[in-house]
DNA sequence: CACGGGGTTGGATCGACGCTCCATTCGTGC
DNA sequence: GCACGAATGGAGCGTCGATCCAACCCCGTG
């Protein structure tokens, strides 16, 4: 048999410090969240923790395994500073509003979600939207259906959030002028065709996208009390 | 200079029939749904024509280009089948369910649109909305904000489907046994720490993804009525 | 202290991908 | 019949995720 590592080059220093999954998470999360979802690859992982492909293989299943974990430390974090409000509306607002600040600060986990939505972080989520439901006195048939939209309208705005960022992200503008960019194309539809987009480009331009997501809560916490 | 293609391998003929750009997003269309978003691959594409990349991209300019043409194209089938029913009530419910059960058939639209939510298909349905919204009495300052709402509810819910799909398709069961699957995982939660979950999964095992669409719809129309 | 086996690490290597580039060929107006 | 732009086919490039294995370190046993 033929050695076939007999090459000149010395193999480089092994690391003193052991390589630990919560290590190889964090690296991961912060490449995230500094260059988007599409600057981390294995590649650029095993250069910024100075190892090899062996190394994060052993802590971690695959790509997809990495994602989702570091997408579940994010949620974590936010679940676990839920506070118990005495009153469920609100405490339902702070909920739903905590991530979607999370995904707003983190994009990539929005993308991540809507991609793999049965992870134990939104497990909690959904227990955490039960449990305020019940709270507000909404019958027990009718909770898993009124959950389940709740969860999935929280969801889709995400996926809508975290992919404004991408766009923001590709010709780097702030948020300001990429909703007027939005608006101005809004309001170059044709009156005719589109009278309700045109007349809403406005609109379009000067909302906000947190109070428009609680605005939404709102008219499905209405729409909620209404069931019977 | 080097002569470089002077192989000996003689070079395939020329296609009689001309490439067009429908041809080739119908034929992508056809690949998603018979193998799913990583079926289609341009190598795959080009055996398929019988062609070659540079016939492709100069007709498409790139994967993410024909990916969003692709799902364009769904869409406006079933946008223009909309129907004007003079109830806004159920014409908004046949609006709604028909993008759902476009997605439901083409789970990679679903995919596809919360990744680029603007897309002229979309317009459409945003015009549509918000025209029967109108039709419902919703104020102007109030339409734009329930029209988004609603928009991304359908879309959260989509790309929940099109998730569920995805996992199927990995493991290949239908649709009852994967939501048993799902109920019998709900269940075995912890009943202390997930109460909620725990009782809710015979409610998981037996719902029906359509009706519990619907329902959501209808809470939103029952939430946006109260809007003053 | 010797040693050896198992947990851990680094990196060469693989197959597949999207995409670029260019020689070639077709079609059409002159 | 000829010239020229549009259209085509495919070799090749750079990069990706993933696999595989020799090298390495730690620690328990004798």
């Amino acid at each position: 048999m033929v050695n076939r590592t007999a090459k000149g080059s010395a193999r480089s220093p092994r690391r003193t410090d052991s390589l630990s999954r919560e290590l190889i998470i964090q690296a991961a999360i912060e490449m995230l969240d500094s260059g988007g979802e599409k600057a981390l690859t294995l590649r650029a992982l095993t250069v910024r923790l100075s190892t090899g492909y062996g190394a994060i293989y052993h802590h971690v299943k695959d790509k997809g395994d990495l994602l989702a974990r570091a997408a579940d430390e994010v949620i974590a974090g936010v679940m676990s500073g839920a506070v118990a409000d005495t009153d469920p509306r609100t405490a339902l607002r702070a909920l739903t509003l905590g991530l979607f600040d999370a995904i707003d600060a983190h994009p990539w986990v929005g993308a991540e979600f809507s991609r793999q939505p049965w992870r134990p972080a939104l497990l909690d989520f959904y227990e955490g939207v039960g449990r305020l439901l019940d709270a507000l006195g909404v019958p027990e048939k009718a909770r898993f259906d009124a959950a389940g939209a709740l969860v999935n309208y929280v969801l889709g705005v995400a996926a809508q959030n975290a992919s404004n960022a991408r766009l923001r992200a590709g010709s780097d503008m702030d948020r300001k002028t990429f909703l007027e960019n939005a608006a101005t194309r809004w309001a170059q539809a044709d009156p005719d065709r589109y009278p309700f987009v045109h007349a809403a480009a406005t609109q379009l331009g000067e909302h906000d996208d947190r109070e428009q997501f609680l605005v939404g809560v709102d008219i499905f916490l209405a729409g909620i009390s209404t069931l019977g």
